[in-house]
DNA sequence: AAGGAGCTATTTCACACGTC
DNA sequence: GACGTGTGAAATAGCTCCTT
């Protein structure tokens, strides 16, 4: 852990008490702003938490050179309970909608089908890559990263209701006063005065948290105006900022009985930061793009799930063998590394691999140029993959699980497998990975009765499927943009009372 | 938990004073 | 008279303790 801790500066209890503090009065003016009642309020702040404790997991699946040392190890921080979890909580409501709505990004492999299938169907010549973003978690510069997701809210539809404008105004002026960031000049009319400009600032955790109005306010002039809704919007996404980098930048764990706070990069325990990392990669994608029309170079599909990223583009260059991918795919990643030093990638083509097959997610993927009437196109194929070192075992028949839920389960886990391979592929092709699996059932002590259930109950979910395609009645891979660009429209307001309701939940 | 009292710490302001 | 400096009063923030 040695070289991890390296990374993190060492913080006293005292430094730790002030933090806390500081989140709960942070937490206390989100719900002045936002009118929570008391309830919320007395979730969202902490008291005498268990301070999270920070791990390490040896990475099995890397080879280690060192014998007695072993492996490198993963940094995880246990967040069941921290004092910052509630307010990170909060700022992933405001956050997701613009994640899931993304057409960049995609979020199951079904979705990754989809989005394949429907480039089959374009009938183009392309060649297909992958890049994987290099360790985006500890690179992520948070400043940027706010910013960058900050300004993505601005141009997203969220819509931000149950404002209390003079609030707001409060917190904004306070955050000014005590930081010395400079306020747009916009905002002042809708800033609150202090009645004398004598005595001690005050500062966010002071009388500024408290629920009490009347403590609140003794000694500041209520703003005379009302912002419009468009100021209204920019005020609590600026504050938003605020907060975000506070939580981001101020997330202490403990190892040893030793307190530490991560320097840089995307803190390891907080769900933010992950949120925060997805919305930069969707700035960066959008950058990308742009880079790349500006080259004119035509990207057919462009996908990205996290940090891997499957792009396709259109063949026109280089009509060499198929391994000159990676020269052509060289252009594209020299593009990418010069977006933002923090997000360095690596190339991978189905070229780089032994047998012409690219792993992405749980599909190994490669394409096959085809040549019907005169005209060449490239059809993309897919098998179900799962890394050599994966555990071979499935859910154990002897877990206390009821047997029902058993058969459901893994009856689901195949029709997994069986969508992921091509439909177009020889027969003999598509039954090797059901056969694997079969193997793994009887290796995790099925038996043949129940294997042949938890089979025909797969085949005929995915024949069902099929036939439902065939028939033009759905599609056979279901994209889910079109989904959550319906939950976009739905304001945040309905976010923010859903998070009322689950922190409820999660107190009773 | 809210509200008040009493206290200390901190900050600003007014004013006196001294120097050039 | 302008300017800098020292001093104390005034005002406020924020803490602890106490009562309800």
């Amino acid at each position: 852990m040695k070289e991890h801790l390296e990374a993190m500066e060492e913080v006293t209890i005292k430094e730790y008490r002030e933090t806390e503090k500081k989140l709960n009065a942070l937490s206390n003016i989100w719900c002045n702003v936002w009118g929570a009642e008391e309830r919320v309020r007395y979730n969202l702040c902490t008291n005498n938490n268990d301070i999270p404790p920070l791990y390490g997991l040896r990475k099995d699946h890397k080879e280690s050179k060192d014998e007695i040392g072993g492996p490198p190890l993963r940094p995880i921080c246990g967040a069941v309970t921290s004092c910052n979890r509630a307010l990170a909580y909060f700022l992933c409501q405001c956050i997701r909608p613009l994640i899931s709505s993304a057409p960049e990004s995609c979020d199951s492999t079904e979705d990754l089908l989809a989005r394949i299938f429907e480039l089959n169907g374009e009938k183009k010549e392309i060649i297909i890559g992958s890049m994987d973003v290099k360790a985006l978690y500890p690179s992520i510069d948070i400043d940027l990263a706010t910013e960058k997701t900050c300004e993505l809210l601005e141009m997203s539809d969220i819509k931000f209701e149950g404002v209390n404008p003079i609030e707001l105004g409060l917190f904004l002026k306070v955050i000014e006063l005590e930081s010395n960031i400079v306020l747009p000049s916009i905002f002042t009319p809708f800033c609150p005065t202090r009645t004398s400009n004598r005595g001690r600032k005050p500062t966010l955790v002071g009388n500024i948290s408290k629920p009490n109005e009347k403590i609140r306010w003794s000694n500041w002039e209520k703003p005379k105006h009302i912002p419009n809704y468009i100021t209204l919007r920019k005020m609590v996404i600026f504050s938003l900022k605020y907060t975000m980098k506070y939580v981001l930048n101020n997330h202490i764990c403990q190892y040893d009985n030793q307190l530490f706070k991560q320097k840089e990069g995307g803190a390891i325990g907080v769900s933010l930061a992950g949120d925060v990392a997805q919305t930069f990669m969707i700035w960066w994608d959008r950058e990308f793009k742009e880079q790349l029309d500006q080259r004119g170079i035509k990207c057919l599909l462009y996908s990205r799930y996290v940090d891997d990223i499957l792009t396709a583009v259109q063949k026109t260059k280089y009509k060499g063998p198929e391994n000159n991918a990676l020269v052509e795919f060289q252009e594209l990643m020299d593009i990418a590394n010069s977006i933002h030093t923090s997000i360095q990638v690596t190339l991978e083509t189905p070229g780089c691999n032994a047998d012409g097959r690219m792993p992405i997610l749980d599909l190994k993927i490669w394409p096959e140029n085809k040549c019907i009437d005169g005209e060449t196109y490239t059809v993309i194929h897919h098998t179900h993959y799962s890394k050599p070192m994966a555990n071979k075992q499935v859910l154990s028949s002897h877990t206390a699980l009821d047997y029902k839920t058993k058969i459901v389960i893994l009856a689901n886990d195949l029709f997994r497998i069986m969508r992921n391979v091509s439909l177009d592929l020889p027969e003999t092709e598509r039954i090797l990975p059901i056969q694997v699996y079969m193997l793994r059932l009887q290796i995790s002590g099925y038996s043949k009765t129940e294997r042949f259930k938890i089979y025909t109950r797969a085949k005929a979910r995915f024949d069902n499927v099929v036939a439902e395609y065939q028939k033009g009645k759905a599609p056979l891979y279901r994209p889910n943009f079109g989904n959550s660009l319906k939950g976009l429209k739905t304001s945040l307001v309905r976010n923010m009372t859903g998070f009322v309701k689950v922190m409820i939940k999660l107190r009773l």
